[in-house]
DNA sequence: CCTTGACTTGGAGTTAACTCTAAGTGTTAT
DNA sequence: ATAACACTTAGAGTTAACTCCAAGTCAAGG
């Protein structure tokens, strides 16, 4: 699959795609003839699960080290566990911040709509 | 209360405090004689807020427009409302994608713990 | 053969949100 | 009263994560 096709199944740019590449958070891509980029089954998972990862902001330096310890092997999984389990960890803690926040929105949005009623109401007594 | 104490009790920067204020996402400050921010219970409650929202992703740019219709007065609450809703509907889909991602970590978590279970099983019947 | 258009690379530019610096003023403790 | 320190401003610098650009290669259609 070439970079335009990956590009617009997936909403990423082929600039992003070639950046990721570059600075390892995928790895290496196989060319053909002409050296052009021909994606296969796998660096296709790689991208899903970069794009996963970076959508709940997991930030680059950590998925590339990540990247790095898969690609040494099977001695390395212990490490890139315990890589996992922090991310999960700081993960979890955002998404409750982030809750907290929903729960406040929700109740200053209940709060605009009453001072909205009120308006309403005496609008209407004024005008009996 | 002095820039250093809300720095403090908060842990926003001073830097940021006065970055925040000068870019109109909080309300002015008021001043004592030599011109030493002194921050009200008014202002607290303002960067409490403000702590919130950006604590959950909400953009600068968005904020500083709500404050800015809260400061017009109750002939925006209409619109300060909309701001709201659309950034309460926004912040909803991210916990979502967040959530996804959290669910996938949790099962890479716990391939990985299998994979190391099952080298030591390995390990133990190659010793025997 | 020549143009069009997708691709290549390395490197510069952009954006959001801080974060720091310089130069100066005001306050406080000894 | 003078040294040390917190504060002020305007503006420059930083960081993460893209995003764009220039210059060049290559395959395919007219």
């Amino acid at each position: 699959m070439k970079i335009a096709e990956v590009s617009e199944r997936y909403g990423i740019s082929p600039d992003t795609l070639r950046f990721y590449e570059r600075i390892g958070l995928i790895p290496p891509v196989n060319r053909n003839g002409g050296g052009i980029r021909d994606y296969s089954e796998i660096d296709i998972r790689w991208i899903e699960f970069i794009k996963c990862m970076r959508s709940a902001g997991l930030p680059i330096e950590v998925l590339i080290e990540y990247v790095r310890l898969v690609q040494q092997g099977d001695q390395t999984i212990e490490a890139r566990k315990e890589i996992l389990k922090d991310q999960r960890e700081q993960l979890a803690a955002r998404i409750m911040e982030m809750q907290k926040t929903l729960n406040l929105l929700d109740y200053k949005i209940k709060v605009y709509e009453n001072a909205i009623l009120e308006k309403e109401k005496e609008l209407l007594s004024g005008e009996a």
